[in-house]
DNA sequence: TCTGGGGTCCTAGGACCC
DNA sequence: TCTGGGGTCCTAGGACCC
């Protein structure tokens, strides 16, 4: 048996924890730039808030309701996640950290334990010591966890706890699924399934393996045997290493100012390079793009982009914002276009260690690598643009909106929650 | 008249996830 | 004024090889 351990509204949750006040209240949260609705809590849900709703067309409905509004906060976020998953890995043999706020748990090796007490249990302590609540959802198979999980929060809010442990309850938890709520069947895949007369997940359960192939490759045959109680899935116990690193930006305003561009292009090109050193990779390609508002539809629109090769793979952060700015050279069109957003990829990603030597290098990379660590170093304790390049500059031209931001409350002693007494 | 039968690798695009 | 920012996997089709 599997489960799957979801926080509930995590966001939301997250900044309610250091404003009680605001339990009870709708609370959202906005995505970067303000833009849209990306976490609700129940109370916002209730009001009919849709998640990935522009901020500006709900800002009356904010308004009228007295929603308290929050822009996203993502290192407190993300340290309150790490809690949570410490807190979890107590619970089972194995885990794996499946998103910031979903990790699944294998009890397969759990005898003689009561599954729904331990679901139970999670949940206390996880709400006790963190203060987060959370869902447990457990099932034979991942894919069954996931809908166990939101069964939980349907049907049995107040537990907090679904488990599938019997026929009858996997079967009353498939036949109040509907297609397009099961894990892996997204807007298109729902769209041919009810055409095709299947409505419930239990439906899905009785087509025949042929058609799934065909209408769903292999990926629907997985989920086919999944919802059949014969786990398809492949775990990941340990982190793996990302294949693809992205980092990307609005810049809060259009704009076709090249020397800004450049600013915000070096700067997600240097996000580039510290996250490849954080897992000890290194990339042979660089991928810049660039591209206009494309929800501004009287405007001329434009999505640029280019991939460079690395001479030696690498992921020092000069060689990569140089081989980035060198693309932007390429992809920018000066005064045809306003520009919304770029970001900088890079691809083909392997591991540091395997690197061959180029003869012909010209880069001391013994000697930068030292650098780039010392700097790392210096910039993961005194705080993260400490240290950097000059082309990245300091005064921070382009800036997301982000008008609601709550505090670093956890990791940054000069923000810590203070309380009167 | 008649034009094989395998492979591999790469890329773009589509589907999905949070 | 104002619409996020990451990822993964799979498939089809083209280029190329013998």
């Amino acid at each position: 048996m599997y489960a799957l351990v979801d926080c509930n509204n995590f966001y939301a949750s997250c900044e309610r924890l250091f404003q009680p006040h605001l339990n009870g209240r709708p609370v959202v949260v906005l995505s970067n730039n303000d833009g849209c609705v990306i976490s609700r809590s129940d109370e916002a849900k209730a009001l009919g808030i849709a998640m990935g709703t522009p901020a500006y067309m709900s800002e009356p409905s904010f308004k009228k309701n007295d929603v308290k509004v929050f822009s996203s906060n993502y290192t407190l976020y993300g340290d309150l996640s790490d809690r949570v998953i410490k807190t979890l890995a107590a619970f089972a043999p194995r885990m794996e950290v499946y998103s910031i706020d979903e990790s699944f748990l294998d009890l397969s090796d759990l005898y003689n334990t009561d599954l729904l007490q331990l679901g139970i249990n999670i949940r206390k302590t996880v709400l006790q010591n963190i203060g987060i609540p959370v869902c447990v959802g457990i099932a034979p198979t991942k894919t069954l966890a996931k809908m166990a999980n939101r069964y939980a929060k349907k049907k049995y809010k107040s537990v907090g706890v679904f488990y599938a442990a019997n026929e009858q309850l996997k079967n009353e938890m498939l036949e109040y699924t509907e297609v397009g709520d099961i894990w892996g069947v997204g807007h298109q895949y729902a769209l041919l399934l009810k055409k095709n007369g299947f409505h419930t997940a239990k439906d899905v359960t009785h087509i025949p393996a042929d058609w799934m192939r065909q209408n769903m490759s292999v990926v629907g045959l997985r989920m086919l045997n999944e919802l059949n109680g014969i786990p398809s899935i492949e775990w990941e116990y340990d982190a793996k290493s990302k294949k693809n690193i992205c980092t990307s930006r609005s810049f809060g305003k259009l704009t076709n100012d090249y020397s800004l561009i450049k600013e915000a292009v070096s700067n997600h090109a240097a996000t580039c390079a510290l996250k490849l050193r954080t897992q000890s990779s290194v990339c042979t390609e660089i991928n810049v793009f660039i591209g206009t508002n494309p929800h501004k539809v009287e405007h001329k629109q434009l999505h640029h982009a280019i991939t460079i090769r690395c001479s030696t793979p690498t992921n020092l952060t000069k060689e990569i914002i140089g081989y980035a700015l060198k693309g932007l050279d390429i992809i920018f069109r000066p005064d045809e276009y306003l520009y919304m957003k770029c970001g900088v990829m890079v691809l083909n990603i392997m591991p540091e260690n395997s690197v061959q030597a180029n003869m012909f290098d010209g880069v001391h990379r013994s000697r930068d690598k030292i650098l780039s660590k010392t700097v790392d170093l210096v910039n993961k304790s005194m705080g993260k643009d400490t240290v950097r390049m000059a082309v990245q500059r300091f005064e921070r031209r382009y800036k997301l909106r982000a008008g609601h931001l709550s505090s670093k409350y956890t990791t940054d002693i000069n923000q810590i929650l203070k309380v009167r007494i």
